[in-house]
DNA sequence: AGCGGGATTTTCT
DNA sequence: GAAAATCCCGCTT
């Protein structure tokens, strides 16, 4: 049993509990550290969902166990990364889709040739400067070279819920949350 | 500040 | 063959 036993649970649930946590990631002798500020829960029942209509070769590593990295590859050029959920069997995840730089920022800027909020406020332009790809998929992020740290919980008066991004299906779900007041959330309302 | 198009590949119809 | 859980740049106001 590890500390990830939280993640076990439906998407919408742990989308707002790892606001807040930490990522670290360990690449080229380097250690980046980030704090998740918004996330996007996505489940088997939703139709804006990759496992929507079931497991296929994309989507099988969301029907997997909760704790895992889900990153898939889209318009031609982006990673987006989320972390799986429960419960056990079913197609769950949650879309990482902004952190805030904590450690190894000056490294960030070289990968991603940009600065500040531009860092890591949209899905992929934080796959980018954590250099998380297609290789990563799968991966448990009890261990390097990505890890998952719990955060104490954010008190609920500082979390924003609201509808998702960037989808065509089922965009009325207020699965969308984010930290009130953080500059790298990547669109408020 | 806001709109519009291009990049470019995986997936599903 | 089209759309996609996106981003960036250049153009217009």
């Amino acid at each position: 049993m590890s500390t990830l036993n939280f993640l076990n649970q439906q998407a919408s649930v742990v989308a707002s509990r790892l606001l807040g946590c930490i990522v670290e990631r360990e690449i080229d002798g380097q250690t980046i550290a980030v704090k998740i500020v918004e996330t996007e829960a996505y489940d088997q029942t939703d139709a804006a969902s990759h496992s929507y209509r079931g497991k296929s070769p994309r989507s099988s590593v969301m029907f997997g166990p909760s704790g895992h990295l889900y990153v898939y590859f889209t318009y031609g050029m982006h990673y987006c990364c989320n972390i799986v959920t429960g419960p056990g069997g079913v197609g769950s995840a949650v879309l990482i889709r902004a952190v805030e730089p904590i450690k190894g920022i000056k490294y960030m800027q070289k990968i991603r040739n940009k600065n500040d909020v531009n860092l890591s406020n949209g899905p992929a332009k934080l796959c980018q400067a954590l250099k998380i790809d297609k290789t990563l998929n799968g991966h448990y992020l009890a261990k390097p070279p990505i890890k998952l740290v719990i955060q104490p919980p954010i008190e609920s008066e500082d979390i924003i819920r609201t509808k998702r991004i960037g989808i065509s299906e089922a965009k009325e779900k207020p699965w969308r949350f984010y930290i009130k007041n953080n500059p790298y959330v990547s669109r408020i309302e």
